[in-house]
DNA sequence: GTTCCGCATGAATCGATAG
DNA sequence: ACTATCGATTCATGCGGAA
């Protein structure tokens, strides 16, 4: 084993700030104060599945490489905080593994509750055939909090579609969509407009979201989506995210670009760059090109809303 | 407690045989021999959840109520046959219940394997609103094998759709879906025509079907389209399905009409009297209708399959 | 014979109130 | 205190009656 590079750099954008460490995950965490972190979420390395990258995770023995991690995640989470936890078992002999439910089983001892479990459908699966089952087109997204009473801001996610606007969509073709949506601010962004706020209804335990191709940089893409969903779901501006397997950086540029401040732990220096890099690239071009987001706001925020809740 | 009545009734239609027992569902499970069943697609009463009419049971000792049942349903099922367990856990103290976990885990050490776990994505789901919890929109669908080699006809369920008929799909407005499905055999039907056989990929692990409420004689209602697509992937004509619960009968007629034999326990005579009518009705209905019914065949298959892969 | 509209109905959960 | 019951909340679906 070489002796890990280790360093910590604060980047900024707006009122918000982010840290990135370039470290281990539990030597950085020790580093953070006790009930200061709002929202947790992260997509740790599967076990055994990214063993090229990560170094892999035998899956007999995950549940006690990541118990450390969430005591540390549980010290750190303010009472009325959330854990989002990404993750699905892997088949091993045919069976799927059962290190999750044991995961859960061990967390609940660590003192977490249990509070819920969200499917995020990926509606763009992996492609394969197998003789013995079929392509897995879902993975768990389970909710844990210290305190049956925590911070939800649910009308931040709220989805603008009723029936009747259903209806109105479904009868609108594909290329209208596509021809609409590219003229910006003309025809499709003026009827969302009217939309929005007519049907406001909240959404179910279910998102509907494809997993992003364009990052091929990162083995495990998470949609940037799927941050932002729960981060406006859990925090307010302002508040403290953290993800301790940052990746290639999603959930810090989803945090700058809400405006919460972000803390983002990545041990392999080549992802730690990308991650840098890609939240510059984001935010910096977030800046240059204000004018036409502010404009384009409206629609994209509907198109993703969609996304999430097709 | 009363003493329950306990009877037997067997119907047929076309080849098939349909043995429907009013009794304890473990009492009538003793009565069927070592590796007889091909597939045994249930859903168990929910914890707490229908205490009204199943008395209910409660969540903490769900898992030792349950054991000596998929005990006796792992002698009877044939070695390449396959267990579908519907169920979902309950929220109780403001947490999802680990029973569910703790089910499975127990399930392994009786020697079942947990091959993979479906998800039924419900898209109308009970509506309501709370303070800390969206909607519940899914629930599981747990595979359990006694053996890695099992019988899987995937092409049974193939899919009728690939990009190039989605995308068309899309461009339809749902009032042209609905005026061509109604002219049997022109239009549309000719166009599913021209699909069927281009474009056929398998389905994912993630299945869309909406809770039927027109059986409004029981409460917990599964899509006839759920046991149907498991009957179709799991067993071919003539095998053996098994429902230790069988409620309103939905299993049995779903294996009749796809003519696989089929064992159904009940032990309400409400429900018993209720499967058995509906038998009755649904198989006699569909022979009074058999021309109709072979016209109609291919669409209704197809829109079925949308249904269940939107 | 169709199509459209209105309405009842769920495998729910929380918080307040009552025993 | 601890348990049991009840009202409030909410929306996709399918049925029945009417145009």
């Amino acid at each position: 084993m070489t002796i890990l590079d280790t360093k910590k750099e604060i980047l900024t954008y707006k009122d918000s700030t982010s840290e990135f460490y370039l470290s281990d995950c539990l030597d950085a965490l020790k580093k953070i104060k006790d009930n200061t972190v709002d929202l947790v979420i992260t997509s740790p390395p599967y076990a055994d599945q990214r063993k090229s990258t990560y170094g892999g995770i035998d899956p007999d023995r995950y549940v006690e490489w990541f118990l450390p991690i969430t005591k540390e995640l549980l010290r750190v989470l303010k009472p009325k905080g959330t854990f989002i936890l990404n993750i699905k078992e892997k088949v091993l002999e045919g069976e799927r593994h059962t290190y999750i439910l044991n995961l859960i089983l061990e967390m609940r001892k660590q003192g977490w509750l249990w509070t819920e479990e969200f499917i995020w459908h990926k509606k763009n699966c992996h492609p394969g055939k197998w003789p013995n089952r079929f392509r897995d087109a879902w993975e768990r997204l389970l909710q844990f909090n210290k305190d049956r009473k925590f911070n939800m801001y649910q009308d931040a996610v709220k989805v603008p579609i009723g029936d009747w606007a259903k209806t109105r969509l479904k009868n609108l073709s594909e290329t209208d969509m596509k021809r609409d949506n590219s003229r910006v601010g003309s025809g499709f962004g003026k009827r969302i407009a009217n939309w929005v706020g007519k049907e406001l209804v909240y959404p179910s335990n279910v998102l509907h979201l494809a997993t992003e191709s364009s990052n091929k940089n990162h083995s495990a893409t998470f949609p940037m989506e799927l941050p932002s969903w729960f981060i406006k779901l859990f925090t307010k501006e302002g508040d403290l995210v953290l993800d301790p397997f940052l990746g290639s950086g999603t959930t810090s540029v989803a945090s700058a670009l809400l405006e919460r401040d972000s803390i983002g732990i990545e041990i392999l220096p080549e992802y730690y760059e990308i991650a840098i890099n890609r939240f510059k690239k984001n935010t910096q071009q977030r800046v240059n090109k204000i004018k036409i987001d502010l404009k384009l706001s409206a629609e994209e925020d509907f198109v993703n809303q969609l996304k999430l809740y097709g």
